[in-house]
DNA sequence: TTGAATACTACGAGTTTCGTACTATCTTGA
DNA sequence: TCAAGATAGTACGAAACTCGTAGTATTCAA
């Protein structure tokens, strides 16, 4: 925890504007035609690694509105890519699990996103790599 | 331009989650009322960079539709951020400036940009700090 | 000088988000 | 035990946004 400079924050700032800008235009390019939103991919990724969960949980974690998570939780269910099932302790509740397909969305989706990872490594020598990794990692971990 | 090994790519995918996690919830967190949707301000501080550029140059940076760009447009013009004039040399084209309103609210916008940037920077010591800098000035500087 | 290209606008359809109001179910405490 | 409130989710409609089609005005080019 040390501050940085008012120099570094605008070098971070001018270079991660590029840096942006130039993933941005990368996603944009790797986009298929039967491609979800971004509520609908990352509602998605959530019931992935949360099965079973509540609408409530979902909206709660990406911070939407219930109507809105209702509205997205409807498109999954119709493109067959996730089930909804009320649950029998709770029979408020739904429980939300990926069907088959569903996974296989997932799949596809992390691939784009390690693609993009793969990407950026690359401009990097071997050192630069590990240490991008673990600044990163730091950066991520570190509390608010 | 080293190919980095598998294992490098799923441990920056699952970092760069996390990461884009954080600063997503501070950036949803820092969002004001009279906030403008993404587009708009992005159109905004491509206009302010780009002071007596067109709609089409917006357009085609920003890879919107034509139509898209012109209510964004309208919309910025609404509320006085920026000013829209015929050009003298050619009479169908627009020329897009930023109105000292508008100047405001990008200096707004760049010290939310920047304060995540401060943050991300505050969780490294001092030479990790450089090193970030100079990883995404490398890796944004990169062509595809 | 006329036909194609360019810069933009008007309009309307489709999608998404979200607030209000509602149903169904559970929980709690007198 | 049962009534009041809390909780989980849905129905509906308004508002915002994107974009395709069709149009106007202007410039360019042969």
């Amino acid at each position: 925890m040390t501050e940085p400079t008012q120099v570094q924050v605008e070098q971070l700032t001018r270079a991660f504007e590029r840096f942006t800008r130039r993933f941005k235009v990368a996603e944009a390019a790797a986009a298929t035609d039967n491609a979800l939103n971004a509520l609908d991919a990352e509602t998605l990724v959530f019931i992935g690694n949360n099965p079973g969960c509540g609408m409530g949980d979902v909206a709660r974690y990406l911070n939407v509105a219930l109507t809105t998570m209702s509205s997205a939780i409807d498109r999954l269910v119709r493109r067959s890519l996730i089930e909804r099932r009320r649950t029998e302790d709770d029979r408020r509740s739904l429980a939300l699990t990926v069907t088959h397909k569903g996974r296989q969305a997932i799949d596809d989706h992390v691939a784009a996103y390690r693609e993009l990872c793969r990407i950026m490594l690359r401009s990097l020598d071997p050192r630069e790599q590990d240490e991008l990794i673990r600044l990163t990692e730091k950066i991520a971990g570190t509390q608010a």
